[in-house]
DNA sequence: TACGCCATGTAAATTGTTACATGATTCC
DNA sequence: GGAATCATGTAACAATTTACATGGCGTA
């Protein structure tokens, strides 16, 4: 997974780890942000196949290593990119926490839930913060990333909304 | 992750590793379904560490290891069950794919959307098939956990077929 | 001079999957 | 008699996170 994205990404440009993770951090990072500790140990693997090359430099005396995707790395990039799109698995624990809630007082589980509701509404805005930053170097479909996690966390705010008014009802 | 689903089962009801994973199958199984590989595992983590207690019986001539939680096991359980609910994060991998379809002729992208939307479609056919076996079992929660997943399910397809219009508009 | 950022990397631990191995019962 | 299902478990592998380790540059 993590190896394709960075295929992905050096694909657009030739890139340094370090920037892989800035540019993950105002794109994808609201739902895939992967640590250095699993991207420098992917830069690795990648040229050890033969996928990518490294050319090692010093910019305003810091080390830096510049990495190239190659015809090969292309090729794989593109078939990962070409095969079916599966569909959204785990990433959704809050339904796990949902599904037993029944054995919390219901006080508690309101309480829970708008303090998701908050930390929902804060992810929104995050995202919305980055949109400047993105709005003339993005693509279309760089764009429609963006915009679905927008609606994303809508539609998150607006279901657990509903649910807390029908948790009201209740009873 | 698996062993407070675990607990959470055995909360409800004293039950076999492969009674859980059948239980899974019927209500949390669209978004987390985990395999007997890590059930058993964490079925035996959890005896050691004190927090369930296993009874070999015989039924029908069947070995079964019948798991019921204790005191600790629930204080273990209810404490997880008490943090912060956690943001969706992974398990999104198809913003992964929308992220880079721009290096993928236009058609192509296409008809791999139409293909998610027929996964997206058939999924929801599913979860809406599992619906009658619960409704009676159900509690208000587990219920809603089904509703979530029907509810997203449709925010998915809408989504991906505006998508696609907005992607015919374009140009 | 100390803090924050730039920059790369390793080691241990965690968490889980897939494939394999075994064997009984039930239903056709 | 054979396939599907019931039922438990192990071993090898995969992917990733956290914490650690190192060091230079810019700036207040």
């Amino acid at each position: 997974m993590i190896d394709n994205m960075i295929l992905g990404f050096l694909f657009k440009k030739a890139m340094s780890g370090y920037e892989i993770k800035q540019m993950m951090g105002m794109s994808t990072g609201y739902f895939i942000d992967a640590s250095y500790g699993s991207i420098y140990p992917a830069l690795k693997k990648l040229e050890d196949q033969g996928l990518i090359t490294a050319a090692e430099t010093v910019e305003n005396g810091k080390f830096k290593k510049i990495y190239t995707i190659n015809q090969a790395g292309k090729a794989v990039f593109l078939r990962w990119l070409s095969g079916p799109i599966p569909l959204p698995r785990r990433g959704l624990e809050h339904l796990l926490r949902l599904f037993f809630f029944g054995l919390l007082p219901i006080e508690q589980v309101k309480e829970l839930i708008q303090n998701l509701l908050a930390d929902l509404k804060a992810a929104q805005a995050a995202t919305e913060g980055l949109e400047p930053l993105i709005k003339d170097k993005a693509d279309f479909f760089e764009f429609a990333t963006q915009q679905f996690g927008k609606d994303f966390y809508r539609f998150m705010i607006q279901w657990y909304q509903d649910f807390l008014e029908r948790l009201e009802d209740r009873v």
